[in-house]
DNA sequence: GTAGGGCTACTCGGATAACGGGTGTCCGAGTCCTTGCGG
DNA sequence: CCGCAAGGACTCGGACACCCGTTATCCGAGTAGCCCTAC
């Protein structure tokens, strides 16, 4: 039960893009250097944010990507399922209908009440994310960040962008 | 976010000795047999479950495995964390601190949001396993059981122990 | 001077290696029971 | 017949390989803007 670390990066990529003006677009170069992150690598997880819908990409220059709806459309819940996949965390074996116990599989009706509990803390897990917007999260960001952190993003948007 | 699976076998082998007598004990040979699982592979997470002190080993002819305490002190949640470790599904790497916009650590005075918003969804995952104790799991599993695999079982149990 | 075409630079996207942790296996350490021997 | 000790069988516990998925990297595909040339 380990996050892929490209989850925070995602997160943290999106709540940048987030900050652009209307229109404006930001390469993975620069998104990476942003973050001091490896660029290539970092594009793969990109990418996938760009495959699940979240962020448009245009190609070319001054290309790069951009949201592709407000942030307070976006759930934190959407960027991890993007970067980590949407498949539950716990996957049931049915190992219930192994070994000298077990009977015949039409017998088994409902889903072994293993499996449901450990779905609804998956759910419970999801739900939790689910709440959460980026437009949330990026005002929480702007109160807690130094101020001085804050004046220099600004300026390197600025810069870069404009 | 991928559960390895021996916390499935983990907890479907703690429903098992809860099942059993008092004082009674099954090894894990016949753990493994009962579930049709390669033994040794399965030793590992019992040792596990032995080590975080949820169930007791016994060593020798008729040792084994028993439970440490009553099926209903013992939740959902000691056995995940026995098997998978007790560490947060979600560790953030303070990107926030790298790149150009980074000002000194010292400046930093809370978690970044980000974090926080993981680690509540974390949170809300393990109190959800918290509420449920093998006690409950062990009454629904009795329902849902078909019961042909119920009486099985039961006969099993009697002839390994008995 | 202007319009069109080609070219270059820049960007994303998928395909391809390298590493680490989960997966699987083995052997040694420790314990209990059995059995044989001596009193 | 009873008690003790040695041996064997059984079990757990940690140490040792293997393999798939995450991590990391590369190169090709596509696009926009610029420049050069021709009219």
């Amino acid at each position: 039960m380990k996050l892929n670390e490209g989850i925070e990066w995602g997160i943290h990529c999106c709540g940048l893009l987030a900050t652009l003006p209307e229109g404006a677009a930001l390469p993975t170069t620069k998104l990476a250097e942003f973050f001091d992150l490896p660029k290539d690598y970092l594009a793969k997880h990109l990418q996938h944010l760009s495959r699940a819908g979240l962020v448009n990409s245009s190609r070319g220059p001054g290309g790069g990507y951009s949201l592709a709806r407000p942030a307070d459309k976006i759930r934190l819940l959407d960027i991890v399922e993007a970067i980590d996949g949407k498949g539950p965390s716990f996957r049931c074996a049915e190992i219930r209908r192994r070994g000298p116990s077990a009977v015949g599989s039409e017998c088994y009706q409902k889903d072994c009440c293993i499996s449901r509990a450990m779905l609804r803390a998956d759910a419970a897990w999801r739900q939790s994310l689910a709440s959460v917007t980026l437009a949330t999260l990026c005002d929480e960001s702007k109160e807690d960040m130094p101020s001085e952190q804050f004046q220099k993003a600004q300026a390197w948007i600025e810069q870069e962008v404009g």
